[in-house]
DNA sequence: TTTTGAGTTGTTCGA
DNA sequence: GTCGAACAACTCAAA
């Protein structure tokens, strides 16, 4: 009989479509099913952490209730279950990540001194990061290239569960799923089943349009599939093998390049993840006093007094997540219009976000701010106004987040502070002018020419 | 090496 | 109301 060993679960939280477990499985031996919560971990928003725990528990649920759940620092528990159930070697799936790596780095030395192995293989791309090369071996720095060499690479088809010889559970002490804090959000249905579905719904769907209605945050019509790919309960290969050559299907495919290109960028520079990209950015002058503070306050709990940036700040904190349209919207407005650094924001959002990864955040925020991959026009300033007029022409989307306003007619709904009849709507004003902060962003990025 | 075309998601102004 | 031009300069990717 074959010595046990370990699958130590992180960002890949499925038994379908895991090569890291079918490595494990190979081994021949017992599996030990193991995550490790992290101290940090109780330090993130209300909402992350419930849906993390409910996925765990769905994982367990699927494992017949085997996972072992160990708390604390990663390095000192994979050793000690390892030394515990005499595992001669822990598998994984790679996480390409500047923590991530880091941690990998320092598990895989503390187990190689008690003389067992830490085995690596696949990752939660498409695409593993660092193998979509420019023809001269160096990295793509804009999106459009690399995703034309990225379909070229290529990936494989999904592999089906192994069959596992699981032990855990009454086997090995477990301590047991994590407490969290209460939640009032809707979250996504958790687990691997529940990922599927949602998959299918979406396919039989709103993918057929969604090369329009992905920017319709009053319409049910983007994939909800966000957060299963944050924790691997889904893995994009699993959603690929499904798109054809159809319009919306290739918008779709475009969506799930991004986030691989983005983790590729992150990978190449690890210092990107908190720092600007282009480092002539770094004499942009941005706001950072008390009043600053203030009002990075206001904008997060949707105060603005702009109904589709309130909207969506609250939606965020309702439910975890945001329609896509309105993080943009939202994050130009921290930037452009409060002249917050992007940084303040993209930490609100790593907190709060049910699918919030580092790499597709902090970049996206970086595209906001211009600091980023993108040769940003410097005059791309979001009119929150205008973009709720074409994006939420009904008021849809904000009627649902902000009941102040569920009863304002359509032509009031966007701008309330000047309603058409010249009634008071009650809506509190616009903390800033945003004609005015235009101007005053393209002061500031002004500043920065070069032609000395 | 040099050159050329292009670069996710926008807004405003004036005809 | 619609439409096209203007809004900087720079860097990237590939020929």
């Amino acid at each position: 009989m074959a010595a046990p060993t370990i699958m130590w679960f992180r960002r890949d939280l499925r038994l379908a479509d895991n090569v890291a477990l079918c490595a494990a499985a190979a081994e021949g031996g017992p599996v030990v099913p193991l995550y490790v919560i992290d101290p940090v971990f109780a330090k993130t928003g209300a909402a992350r952490q419930n849906f993390l725990a409910a996925n765990l528990r769905a994982l367990g649920a699927s494992l017949g209730d085997r996972l072992v759940i160990r708390y604390g620092d990663p390095v000192t528990e994979v050793v000690r279950l390892a030394a515990e159930v005499g595992a001669r070697t822990v598998h994984a799936t790679t996480d390409y990540g500047p923590y991530g790596s880091r941690r990998d780095r320092d598990v895989a030395a503390a187990l190689t001194t008690t003389g067992r192995h830490l085995s690596f293989v696949g990752s939660p791309y498409a695409v593993t990061p660092g193998s979509v090369m420019k023809g001269d071996g160096s990295p793509y720095a804009v999106f459009t290239p690399f995703s034309r060499a990225w379909q070229a690479v290529g990936w494989d088809e999904p592999i089906d569960a192994a069959d596992v010889n699981w032990l855990g559970g009454t086997d090995v002490p477990s301590a047991g799923y994590p407490a969290v804090p209460p939640c009032d959000a809707q979250l996504p249905a958790a687990g691997e089943h529940a990922a599927h579905d949602r998959l299918d719904a979406f396919l039989a769907g709103p993918l057929a349009t969604y090369d329009t209605d992905r920017d319709r945050p009053g319409v049910d019509g983007t994939s909800g599939l966000s957060a299963y790919l944050r924790f691997g309960v889904l893995h994009p290969r699993q959603i690929l093998i499904h798109l054809g050559g159809e319009h919306a299907h290739e918008r779709f495919r475009a969506e799930l390049a991004w986030r691989d290109f983005y983790a590729d960028v992150l990978y190449h520079q690890p210092r990107t993840a908190w720092e600007n990209l282009r480092r002539d950015m770094d004499r942009l002058p941005v706001d950072t006093d008390a009043e600053a503070r203030a009002r990075f306050e206001t904008w997060t709990r949707g105060g603005t007094g702009y109904p589709i940036v309130d909207a969506g700040m609250r939606q965020l904190l309702a439910i975890g997540w945001m329609h896509n349209r309105v993080r943009m919207i939202v994050a130009s407005f921290l930037v452009k219009d409060l002249h917050l650094p992007w940084q303040w924001g993209a930490r609100h959002f790593m907190r709060h976000l049910v699918d919030g990864d580092l790499a597709s955040n902090n970049h996206g925020w970086q595209w906001a701010a211009g600091t980023g991959t993108d040769a940003a026009p410097y005059f791309r300033v979001f009119n929150p106004t205008s973009q709720s007029e074409r994006y939420d022409p009904d008021g849809t989307y904000i009627r649902r987040w902000v009941p102040e306003l569920a009863n304002v007619a359509d032509g009031d709904v966007h701008a309330p502070w000047m309603s058409r009849r010249g009634q008071p709507l009650g809506y509190p004003p616009p903390i800033v002018d945003h004609a005015a902060e235009r101007a005053e962003a393209l002061r500031r990025l002004s500043l920065l020419r070069r032609h000395d």
